[in-house]
DNA sequence: AAATTAAATGTAACGGATTACATAAGACTT
DNA sequence: AAGTCTTATGTAATCCGTTACATTTAATTT
């Protein structure tokens, strides 16, 4: 692995020159220009990243925390941040936290350590103190997670109204017992469910707080709310999952129970995960705008890099609603 | 951000000492060393890794390059990978390549460029003749996919044995027309066939071409597999798919079509894919030891980069044929 | 032709750590 | 008390680029 050193002396010109052909600044003679670049050609240099990194004190690389790549979730989120980190010419880098805080906080090392530029979250386990702490202190971006204390730049969709849409395409149905099976502790859900709240008051129907289950984000975690909505005496016709894998565990194990989907009981997910479609019944759900979810939170942390914006705001993209099987008109 | 220059000064030391704190070698006499470390508190110093691993020439970072992180089957993998880096003092970082030549080719420079101490890919875009240069030259490992000519280590399972007893196990069953959808160009998908054609000669019967159909790696393709296969004369009674995606498209086609899995189509799919026990059916499938492939991909990894092992093996790991609703014996 | 300006190239400091080597101080022999 | 051996600490080179500044060379002006 040859240096720039050796370069600039097989070639017969200083460093600072090789350097001028890399980087393409500063004047050059077309004459040297052609000699040092043939001298990197034969030699198949190519620059220390880390010499160039430490010297320029920046990496042009963005970490993004995902809880789990294999959300499926994230993957078009995390195309339109690289589609812009690209344009720009930056790199994303994905790391897995898992929801463990060490390891959340080696990776948040990176940042401090100056071995990335900036930290976008999809989710974190850190306390919202200390959040903001970090949030003060270096280039940090809150995507599609949140809470209300948090000050950093935040892009997300409005939840509530998404919620809130969710559960009145419901009661459009005819539907008038409509459960919700939610997680505990996450903003975003907590905002799904003031929306539901909302629509199912302002139809004139009463919220039950009998319906409202909270279990684990993921397939288990519905088919155990659909097991404790369907003890109750008087079970719901229909049930608003807080996601699209919520939404396939309850069908799951509703029908398991003997009943069918949407004609016994009507489901609506959240996400638009790509089961979502292929599912059996394919299942109603909230579409994000994920890319462009992706691409907003790039560019806000491209901004905070190079100094402008500011810390407390927060950015909501437009969602859908997509109606599918799992919602259909019963076809009794 | 202080320098460790300016934690030597406010502590009296010099930056060696400060050094030998930080690193806990060389001897430091235990009042030198609280009083450094009490600086080092006070200012909340962090060694800035630019240097550090300028200095090292090492990053003790592993780059693993998937073609798409939304591919759930990855993340059991990764998780592998990750948790023998860890206990080796290494880190994992994720890059996306969208089987995108160009990206990739970025992405290797981060090996070039001593970002990354190693690189392990799950799929490349790279000619073999590049490819094996690479390896040549820098630690690089392949996980889960391959061709002959490929010389660097590779961790996988026994395709060809894979691909027998999937096919096997329909046919004890009793299936005498069996299907195939598979995906062209991949060395893995070309040994599964090889072993289904063998359990079909060993077991008496004839290989049918026009059986096989090559579509994409995804739901789609599976929907047109069957789609094609079901345009024959006479059609299968049961398919093979080279991936629980497949699968899932086959199934999905098969029943708009008014065909019932397993009663009138058995299925079986391939990676045991979160959607294989979820899907209704669920789907039967062989099982990678995907925490497994991943731990020892990880290792042999790590062995390169300490500089031992050599370039040219293959390492084939168990697999299990997980039996499920999709090739139960026909309750008719 | 001398003076001025612009272009091309070089020198050396710098970024922030690690570490070989040198030196100083203290402990231990004899 | 002089000499030897540890232990503790410091000095400065080093990793590999970038770039401000200095210097040389060429081009232009008067």
């Amino acid at each position: 692995m040859p240096t720039i050193q050796e370069v600039a002396k097989k070639a017969g010109v200083s460093v600072a020159t090789v350097s001028r052909v890399l980087n393409d600044n500063g004047p050059v003679s077309s004459n040297t220009r052609k000699k040092v670049q043939a001298v990197i050609d034969e030699l198949n240099y190519q620059p220390n990243l880390l010499g160039r990194n430490l010297r320029r004190s920046e990496t042009r690389m963005i970490l993004v925390l995902l809880q789990n790549i294999s959300n499926p979730f994230y993957s078009k989120i995390v195309k339109g941040m690289e589609d812009t980190a690209h344009e720009n010419g930056y790199n994303v880098l994905i790391c897995n936290t898992n929801t463990d805080i060490d390891l959340e906080s080696i990776y948040l090392d990176f940042l401090k350590n100056k071995l990335v530029d900036g930290v976008i979250f999809t989710c974190t386990a850190m306390v919202t103190a200390e959040f903001n702490k970090l949030a003060k202190n270096y280039p940090v971006v809150l995507c599609n997670e949140y809470n209300k204390d948090i000050k950093a730049p935040i892009v997300t969709i409005d939840n509530e109204i998404a919620g809130y849409e969710a559960t009145s395409h419901l009661i459009k149905l005819g539907h008038k017992k409509i459960g919700m099976i939610s997680v505990n502790n996450v903003g975003s859900s907590y905002d799904r469910m003031k929306g539901y709240m909302r629509a199912i008051e302002e139809a004139g129907l009463e919220v039950n707080d009998d319906y409202i289950v909270y279990h684990t984000f993921s397939y288990k975690g519905g088919m155990r709310g659909i097991k404790q909505l369907f003890e109750l005496d008087d079970p719901p016709t229909a049930v608003f999952c807080i996601s699209d894998l919520i939404a396939v565990g309850a069908i799951k194990e509703l029908k398991s129970k003997g009943l069918r989907v949407p004609n016994d009981v009507a489901i609506v997910g959240f996400d638009n995960n790509s089961i979502a479609p292929m599912y059996d019944p394919s299942i109603t759900t909230i579409a994000q705008p994920r890319y462009d979810i992706g691409k907003k939170t790039m560019e806000i942390m491209l901004q905070r890099i190079k100094g402008s914006g500011n810390n407390n705001y927060i950015v909501k993209l437009e969602h859908d609603l997509i109606i599918r099987e799992s919602t259909l008109p019963s076809i009794d």
